[in-house]
DNA sequence: CCCAACATTCAGTCAATACTGAACCTACGG
DNA sequence: CCGTAGGTTCAGTATTGACTGAATGTTGGG
């Protein structure tokens, strides 16, 4: 606790950070805590320190902690004779958190599956649009995987390597 | 006007599609719009057809109409000779949709970069995370094309052809 | 075993916002 | 030039849901 205030534009960005997420549909707070966990310093701050620095109630912090870290966007962690809580935005997370995108597609790809469903004894012509949109999500989907993998892989080849042939 | 009904199961799909675009940034009734124009027959609704279908009032079904146009998830046509307007999601624009995902992740890339502008006077060490992030950002910015064309190439090429080479 | 510190839960409050509906605008038809 | 049908706008309302804060667990120290 008591560590510096945020500067002008660093509150700036956790609140633009917050719009951000809250456009996507997580909570404003969840995208401020996010924001500020990956500017911060320490790297690492327990519930006291984010109220703080928030300026949000306790009950927010709890809520929220735990919808970024479901999300795997933030790390939890604890320490031996320590009865606190710390949390984090470490570099490895992000790789996790953009495996989950994932998740967004094939939640779309199983609406369409109900509604198809509910399209059973309609004539095939009929099914053509929503059959199409499936196919869209069911490809996105199938297809993350292999995005991450050769991110992971750019990365590990050093800033320098490119590869971005055709 | 006074087409048939939805059946229970259409009304649910048209409900869960409102609801899954509710938890992305979108109102419910864009989702149930959009829902209905992926299922309903003719493929072809006016405003009239569809505040019948969804019942929604006449500012609702403006408002929303435009929101997905905006988005391109849905098309806007005028007959001569025929003053009322007709919404259709046909499959073409499933396309268009799919790229506009890259917007998405250059809005974030976009937010990540200012937050480093306001870490400007910070120790690299300190920038590391938001840096790696960003750069999670523009990659999977940048390759968001590649993969609607991968996409595209496999429809145009049958739906047996795979080429899932690694 | 009790105390203190930290975390969680949840009912209540308040602000954000999705939707309604009436007034307004526009364009074609007679 | 008026009438009508379709479309848009916007102020008001109702609903949702994010956040607060006090009560309730839980864990380690004395």
């Amino acid at each position: 606790m008591l560590a510096r205030m945020m500067t002008v534009r660093e509150s700036a960005f956790v609140e633009e950070m917050g719009q951000a997420l809250a456009a996507y549909g997580m909570t404003p707070m969840a995208g401020r805590m996010w924001g500020w966990l990956l500017i911060c310093d320490p790297v690492e701050q327990t519930a006291g320190d984010l109220a703080d620095a928030l300026q949000a109630s306790r009950g927010a912090i709890s809520g929220t902690a735990r919808m970024l870290a479901t999300a795997g966007m933030i790390r939890r962690t604890k320490r031996g004779g320590d009865r606190r809580e710390y949390f984090s935005a470490p570099p490895e997370v992000f790789d996790q958190f953009l495996a989950n995108a994932g998740r967004i597609y094939r939640h779309f790809r199983e609406v369409t599956e109900r509604g198809l469903a509910a399209m059973a004894d309609r004539p095939p012509a009929d099914r053509a649009r929503l059959q199409e949109l499936h196919d869209v999500f069911a490809f996105v989907e199938q297809e993350v995987p292999a995005v991450v993998d050769r991110f992971l892989r750019e990365r590990a080849g050093g800033a320098g390597r490119k590869d971005r042939s055709a």
